[in-house]
Order: C-alpha cells, then structure tokens, then sequence
DNA sequence: AAGAAACGAGAGCACCGCTCTTGACGATCT
DNA sequence: AGATCGTCAAGAGCGGTGCTCTCGTTTCTT
C-alpha cells in the first residue's frame, strides 16, 4: 500500500479515486439506480470498457461506495463522541444521535445506500460488515462506559428479558462490555429506533403529519435514553 | 366501478390485474429493481408495448403495487387487532407489532418497497398517501383507546415534550383523539421505533449479532408499551 | 351502418451492464 | 539495448431496458 512506487500504480490509484469521486457525485443527485458505469466513463473522457479495468463489476463499484459511506458516518459520530466531555454520557448519546441525523440529512442518498432496501441481489460482502460497525461501537462505548461509571439506571418498566436472548446479548455485548442482559436489550430498541427515526423522516414516511422534526427527533433520542437508564 | 358494463371494460379490468398479479410475483423473485415491464409482457405473451395501453409508465405499475403493498399491510394489521378483546390495548397493541413483522418477513420485496429507500425520482402519488397511513389508523385507535379507557399511565421519565411540537401533535392527533402531546410523542416513537426494527431484521443490518430475532422483537414493542403507558 | 375510441403488434430510439479483441505503452528481465 | 510480458484505453458488439410512434384491427357508441 501506502504511497504507489511506480508511476503505473500512481496512477491506477489517482484514478481508482477519481470514479469513486465521480461515481459518488452521480449517486448524490441520481441515487443508487441512478449510477451508471457508462455516464462515469462519459464524464472522465474515457470509454466505459475501461472503467472495468478499475472496478470488475458496478456492484463492486457500489461496493466502494458503501464501505466509503459507512466510514463517513463512522467519521461523523465518532467526532460528535469525541467533542463531548467523557464524563457526560448522556451528551454524548444525544450528539451522536444527532450526529447520524445530521450526516443523512446531508448525504441522502447514501444514507439510503446503507440503510434503505438493499440492493436486489446484491449480497454485502465481509469488507462493508467492518465498516458498518464503525459507529455502532461508539453507541457501544457510550453505553458501557456510563454503565462502568454507575450512571446508568435502567428505570424499571419492561419486562424482563426471555433467557432466550442471552446468546444474541452475549454478542452484542463484544460492543458493551460488562452491561446486564437488560440494557443490552434497550440499547437495541434504543438504536433501532434511532434508525427507524431518521429513514421515516428520509425517507418521506412522516408525509403531512410532522413537518418540523428537529425538535421531535430530539425529544424521542431523550426518550431511548431515558429507556436505557441514562440521567436526562 | 362494479362490474364492468361492456365486455372490453371486463377484458380491461382482468388484463390489468393479470398485469398486477405477473408483476407482484416479479417483485416477489427480484425486487423493486428487477420488474421489468418487458419480462412481464413476455410473460403474458404480449408485446412490450401493449402494457402502455393499461399503464402509462413503469412507475405507474410501481404505484399500483405499492397500494396494493400498503392495503395488505393495513388489512394485517386491522385483522389482528381486530381478533383481540378491545379492552386488552396492550394485547392490541402487540399483536398490531407482530403482524407488522410477520407480514414484512412474509413480503420481504413489498415492504422494501413501501418501507426501503424510495425509487430514486420517483414521487408518492396522492392516492399513495391514502393507503399508506391505512395501518397507521390501527395504532392510533389502539392508543386513543387506551387513552379514553383511562388506562394509559405513561411514566414519568421523558423530558417534557418541546412547545414547537404542538402544531404536529396536533396533526397526529387527528389519527388519535384526545390524546395528550406527550403521549403523542411516545406514540410516534414507538411507532418508528417498530419499522426501524423490523428494516434491520430484514435489510441485514444485524448482521452476526443478532440470530434469534423474534424474542428480542417482542421485548423491544413491551418496551415500547410501557414507554408509551400502556400496562405490561 | 358509420364514426370514434381502444387495442395489439411491430419497428425503432437511446440507454444500460458487460465481454471480447485490438493495438499501444511501459516496466522488467536477459 | 532489445525482447518480453503485463497493463491499459479503445472499439465493436450482445442482450437487455423504458418508452414512443405508427399501423391495421377490433369493439363500442351514436
């Protein structure tokens, strides 16, 4: 890796980045339908066979994107983290939240890249799976980092977790360490619902009825704090 | 509408449900992205362009499925409230969760398209909108039930909601009489909170960490009962 | 019975992803 | 220094797409 030795591989990299940079231009206005091989070609001054020199297949050309896309999120909510004071975990939870509202609002359409329907036979290969995560282990660290500090009382108002679940928490909790069975459940119902806000607010499904989210967003990322026992 | 007087309205009619029925199934096999108005002529053993005559454009035929997506949905979800005692809201409002699930893993394709990303360029008709809120309806009644049954106990953990809410509270009031600004607020919670949950079952994004979905769905919508006041 | 409307078939346009071949260029080895 | 081999852009071409237009035919309406 690192900086190319040859002028060859200079140059193959210069221009691996220029489609990628085009390429998401094209989604930005035309959404991922809209990307298409031959209209990168066009715009770089060369014939599409040639793209397929750089990128064997528009898959794998989406490919890049998403995993380009999960890092940029990643990007933005670890910055929101990191602007917080450490000791404020239910600060950071709301900047973070609003960190990953912010960026779809910005970046619609890769937003529905990552978390809109996928692709019809399109099967995400490992590489885009590290990169998904990368903001889901910031949630992570927030919520266990509150939870080591002792800050974290879980009001007592669901039922208890079905044993049943201990498997899935155990895995969960890779990203958590040291939470009980019960907050690793919340904190999925937490960023579910995260999620399940911003692409009804993306992707149109709140139509007539709200019409000014920000302040709705905002009180319902109080509201899945509250529910995982952070002090709001 | 009824039945069609004249014979070539019959023919009318029946050729465009067939058209509907090939392209449901299409949708079903490759998704949103794969119907093709040409596959579905062949299928008929029409020409290409005789599928004009009954749908002006691909996105016509979209339109129509979607409102057919929407008015499946919302009849699952008004058959299984409807099989509950009335007075059991929480039961109502569980049984109105799992039948959002279970009809999605049923139709993986046509929730991906009323609920996934939308069909870049494309924009929801009016007559979409009308079908569309056909399950919603459902949830409100349930809550406003429950609300007039002076059952509801939301409990005290949310911040107050913000003033700025009120005029879209009281837009989604509409779908639940009487129902004070803070309940609204958890409602549409919940409310999001649920299809964000089932978009992850279904669009992959638990990737390795969850493998056992169903038990921890249903804790997730007790969670979202009780935040809403419901009694669990 | 005559005119109007609806219909299916066909040809054609501009796209698309992708494959294969060709000829030129550049790095490497003898 | 010259031959070799891998890389590259270009072009033609295949099968597919949505969509438009025209042309006879059929069916309904008056």
């Amino acid at each position: 890796m690192s900086a190319g030795r040859t002028a060859r591989e200079r140059v193959r990299a210069e221009l691996t980045r220029e489609i990628t940079d085009i390429a998401r231009r094209q989604l930005a206005l035309d959404g991922a339908a809209g990307l298409s091989l031959r209209a990168v070609a066009r715009e770089m001054g060369m014939v599409s066979s040639a793209i397929y020199r750089y990128f064997p297949s528009r898959d794998d050309l989406l490919t890049a994107l998403i995993i380009d896309g999960y890092n940029a999120l990643g990007e933005a909510v670890e910055n929101a983290d990191a602007a917080c004071p450490p000791g404020d975990h239910t600060g950071r939870w709301l900047a973070v939240c609003h960190a990953v509202r912010d960026w779809a609002l910005a970046h619609p359409h890769e937003y529905a890249l990552l978390y809109g329907s996928p692709v019809p036979g399109y099967k995400a290969p490992v590489d885009t799976v590290a990169a998904a995560i990368r903001d889901t282990v910031v949630y992570g660290r927030i919520v266990s980092d509150a939870h080591r500090a002792g800050v974290l009382n879980p009001p007592d108002l669901c039922p208890p977790v079905p044993a049943s679940f201990g498997r899935d928490a155990a895995r969960v909790r890779e990203l958590m360490p040291g939470v009980p069975d019960e907050v690793v459940a919340r904190a999925v119902t937490a960023w579910t619902g995260l999620f399940g806000w911003v692409g009804f607010e993306l992707f149109g499904q709140f139509n007539n009825a709200i019409l000014d989210p920000a302040p709705a967003f905002d009180h319902a990322v109080r509201c899945h704090a509250a529910l995982l026992g952070l002090p709001v």
